[in-house]
RNA sequence: GCCCCCGUAGCUCAGUGGAUAGAGCAUCCCCCUCCUAAGGGGAGGGUCACACGUUCGAUUCGUGUCGGGGGCACCA
C-alpha cells in the first residue's frame, strides 16, 4: 500500500525525521529538557522562490530555547544528517529554513504519475471502512432547483473524494414522502385534475402552482404509468380516490428527479423512503426506545423529548397533541437506521436552511443511548445560490413555476460546466452562478480553460505518434527550466491536495488546484515547444506534460467533470 | 431577541498564526509564417468591513460593532 502514498509523504516523512534528528541534538546541547514533544511544521511555501518545504521549526524554537531564530535555524542546518533530496537549504526572514530539493527528487514524480496512472492521487486513509454521503434528498414535490444541483455537485464529488482516499463509499439520496408537503402535492394536482386554474379562488392557498403539476393531473388522467427506482405505479384516473392520487403524483416526481439526476451524470447506490420508516415500524420502534431512555415527558397532550440534556436549546415535540408525529422523529429513526447499517461515518450534504435539525438529530441520537458517537453525523451545509443572466436575477423557471430548476441549467450551460461552477466555490459561502460565464467558450471560462490543457496535451502526444509506455525509460534531467520546475513542484503536490481536500470536506479546492495546474501548462506551452529535433530534451519534455495530462484527468474526475482530448 | 454562514482589488472569488495577501474577469500595453490564441507575457488596481484583545508575529484566533444571507412551530 506504500506504493500509492506518493512521493510526496515520502519525501515529507524523511525531511520531518531529519529536522526531528536535528532540533533534538540542538534541544539536548541547550539543557532544555521541558521541551519533550516537538511538533515539526513542514509546509510548502507559498511562493516557489522560498523553496520546495519550508519549516517554521526555528522560530517555534525560539522562546523555549531563548535564542535569537535565525542562530538556532543555523543551528538546525548544521546539524541536518547527510541525504539525497535536499539540494539547498537556506535561512529566510525571521527565521524560516527553507528547503530545495535535488533536481532528482523532483523529476521522480513524473514516473510515479506515469507508473499510477489513474491511481495517482488516491491513498488509503479510509480503511476501507463504510462511509455514506446522503445528499440531494429533495421532497418529491417538483423538479430539482439549482440548491439541489449545488447539493448534488458537492454531495457526489464529497463521494468522489472519499473513495479516492480508500473509504467504501454509499451514496444514498432521503425522500421525506410522507408528510404535509406531500398532502398539499396531492390536493393540488387533484385541482388540476377537476380543471381548477391557479388563479382561480378554489385553487389550494398554499398550492404547488408549476406548470408540472398540470402535467402529473394529465398524466393522471390518462392513465400512464410511471417507473422510480423500484417501483411502478399506473394511475387510476380516478379523482375521488385520493391516496392513488398521492401514489402516482409521487412516484411521478420521483421519476421527473431520476431524469434530472441522470441528466447531471449522478448515480446513487440507495434510496430511502420515509414512509418506509413508518411501514417498517421504524418510527413507533424509536419512539419506544426514546421513551424507555427517560429522555420524554407529557405536556399539554403531547410527548416531548429533553433535547437541553443535549444541548439545545430548547425540548422539542414529537409527539403533536393531534396524534402524529414531528418531522424529527423519524429523521432520528432515519439516523439510527444508518448507524445499524454500520456507517462509522456519515455525511449529510444539505442547505444551510437545515442547520437547526443538526443539534435535534444528533440529540434524539445521544438519547438513544445506543453507543452512537456525539458529534455524529457530520454536516456539511451549502448557501443560497442566485442565477444571473445579462447582470439580471433569473429567478423563474416556465417549467416550476418559482424557481431555476437544475435541468434549465444543465440544458442551457452543458452538465460539465454545471458541475464544475457548482462545486468550485466553498460550500459555506453564498454562491452567484454566472450563466454568461458558464456557457463562455473563452478563457473566462474556468471550466474550458482546463479541459483546454488537457486537450492541448493530447493533441501534442498525438502529433507525436510515439509510444507512451517508454516514458519509463526516459532520462528526465533535461527538465530545468522554471516552467518544468514549477510543473513538477505543482504535480507533486496533488495526492496532498486529495488528501487535504478530503479531511476539510472541501471539494472546491481540488476545483483551484486544476485551475492552477493548467495555468503552469499553459505557460510552458507558451513558452516552450516539444515536438523539436532535441530527441532527449523532446521526450522527458512528453513525458513531463503526459503526467500533467494524468493529472487533469484524475483531478477533473474527482469533480466529475469530463477531460476530453480534443475541443 | 437568539443561533449559523459570509464580508479580501471595480466585479466573481481563492488563501493563510508568519516572509512582498493571490487568481480570473473588467481597463491599458504586448505575443500566432511555428505543437489548438478556448492560449501566453506585462501594467495599473487593497485600510483583508470596523474596533479592541491574545501573540515575538493577526487578514487568519477571541470578544464586540456594523453590513449581507439563512434559521429560530405541536411545518417538513
Amino acid at each position: 500500500m506504500l506504493f500509492l502514498l506518493s512521493c510526496e509523504f515520502v519525501l515529507k516523512a524523511h525531511l520531518t525525521q531529519l529536522l526531528a534528528i536535528a532540533a533534538k541534538t540542538i534541544v539536548q546541547n541547550n539543557g532544555a529538557p521541558e521541551v519533550a514533544e516537538l511538533t515539526i511544521l513542514l509546509e510548502r511555501p507559498k511562493s516557489a522562490e522560498h523553496g520546495d518545504f519550508a519549516t517554521n521549526l526555528a522560530l517555534v524554537l525560539a522562546k523555549p530555547l531563548k535564542q535569537n531564530p535565525r542562530a538556532i535555524a543555523a543551528h538546525i542546518i548544521a546539524n541536518l544528517p547527510a541525504n539525497d533530496y535536499i539540494a539547498k537549504t537556506e535561512i529566510a526572514g525571521a527565521g524560516f529554513i527553507n528547503f530545495f530539493l535535488s533536481a532528482q527528487s523532483q523529476q521522480e514524480v513524473v514516473k510515479e504519475i506515469l507508473n499510477a496512472g489513474a491511481q495517482y492521487g488516491r491513498n488509503n486513509v479510509g480503511e476501507s471502512k463504510k462511509v455514506q454521503v446522503e445528499f440531494v434528498s429533495a421532497n418529491p414535490t417538483g423538479p430539482l432547483h439549482v440548491g439541489h444541483g449545488r447539493g448534488a455537485a458537492v454531495g457526489d464529488c464529497l463521494a468522489r473524494l472519499l473513495d479516492a482516499n480508500g473509504w467504501d463509499v454509499t451514496r444514498e439520496f432521503y425522500y421525506n414522502d410522507a408528510g404535509a408537503q406531500i398532502d398539499n402535492l396531492t390536493i393540488s394536482v387533484l385541482a388540476r385534475c377537476k380543471g381548477i386554474s391557479t388563479d382561480d379562488a378554489s385553487f389550494p392557498e398554499n398550492g404547488y402552482r408549476g406548470e408540472y403539476i398540470n402535467d402529473i393531473a394529465a398524466a393522471y388522467l390518462d392513465k400512464q404509468t410511471v417507473v422510480a427506482d423500484d417501483i411502478q405505479v399506473t394511475a387510476s384516473g380516478d379523482i375521488e380516490n385520493l391516496d392513488s392520487v398521492r401514489t402516482f403524483a409521487v412516484a411521478y416526481l420521483r421519476h421527473e428527479q431520476d431524469l434530472d439526476l441522470k441528466a447531471f451524470q449522478i448515480k446513487f447506490d440507495v434510496f430511502s423512503l420515509e414512509s418506509a420508516l413508518y411501514a417498517e415500524g421504524k418510527v413507533e420502534q424509536t419512539v419506544q426506545a426514546l421513551i424507555k431512555s427517560g429522555h420524554t415527558y407529557e405536556l399539554d397532550n403531547a410527548l416531548w423529548l429533553k433535547t437541553t440534556d443535549f444541548g439545545d436549546d430548547k425540548d422539542r415535540v414529537m409527539r403533536k397533541s393531534d396524534g402524529g408525529y414531528t418531522y424529527f422523529v423519524p429523521d432520528v429513526a432515519y439516523h439510527a437506521d444508518k448507524w445499524n447499517r454500520g456507517f462509522v461515518r456519515v455525511i449529510n450534504e444539505q442547505g444551510a436552511d437545515h442547520h437547526s435539525t443538526i443539534t435535534r438529530v444528533r440529540a434524539g441520537l445521544q438519547a438513544l443511548d445506543a453507543g452512537i458517537p456525539k458529534g455524529w453525523p457530520d454536516y456539511v451545509l451549502h448557501q443560497m445560490v442566485t442565477v444571473m443572466r445579462g447582470g439580471e436575477e433569473v429567478k423563474l423557471s416556465k417549467r416550476a413555476g418559482s424557481y431555476v430548476t437544475l435541468r434549465d441549467l444543465i440544458e442551457e450551460v452543458g452538465c460539465d460546466a454545471t458541475r464544475y461552477f457548482l462545486a468550485a466555490r466553498r460550500s459555506d459561502s453564498q454562491l452567484v452562478f454566472d450563466i454568461d460565464l458558464a456557457r463562455a467558450q473563452t478563457n473566462d471560462n474556468p471550466v474550458y480553460y482546463i479541459q483546454y490543457a488537457h486537450a492541448r496535451i493530447c493533441s501534442v502526444l498525438t502529433q507525436w505518434g510515439g509510444n507512451a509506455a517508454h516514458f519509463n525509460d526516459v532520462d528526465l534531467t533535461p527538465l530545468n527550466n522554471s516552467h518544468e520546475t514549477a510543473l513538477l513542484q505543482r504535480l507533486s503536490t496533488y495526492p496532498e491536495i486529495v488528501a487535504n481536500a478530503a479531511t476539510e470536506l472541501a471539494p472546491h479546492t481540488i476545483a483551484n488546484y486544476l485551475k492552477d495546474l493548467a495555468s503552469d501548462l499553459h505557460s510552458y506551452y507558451n513558452e516552450y515547444k516539444f515536438l523539436i529535433d532535441d530527441e532527449a530534451v523532446k521526450l522527458a519534455r512528453l513525458s513531463l506534460i503526459s503526467a500533467t495530462g494524468q493529472v487533469l484527468k484524475n483531478g477533473l474526475n474527482l469533480l466529475g467533470v469530463s477531460a476530453p482530448e480534443r475541443m
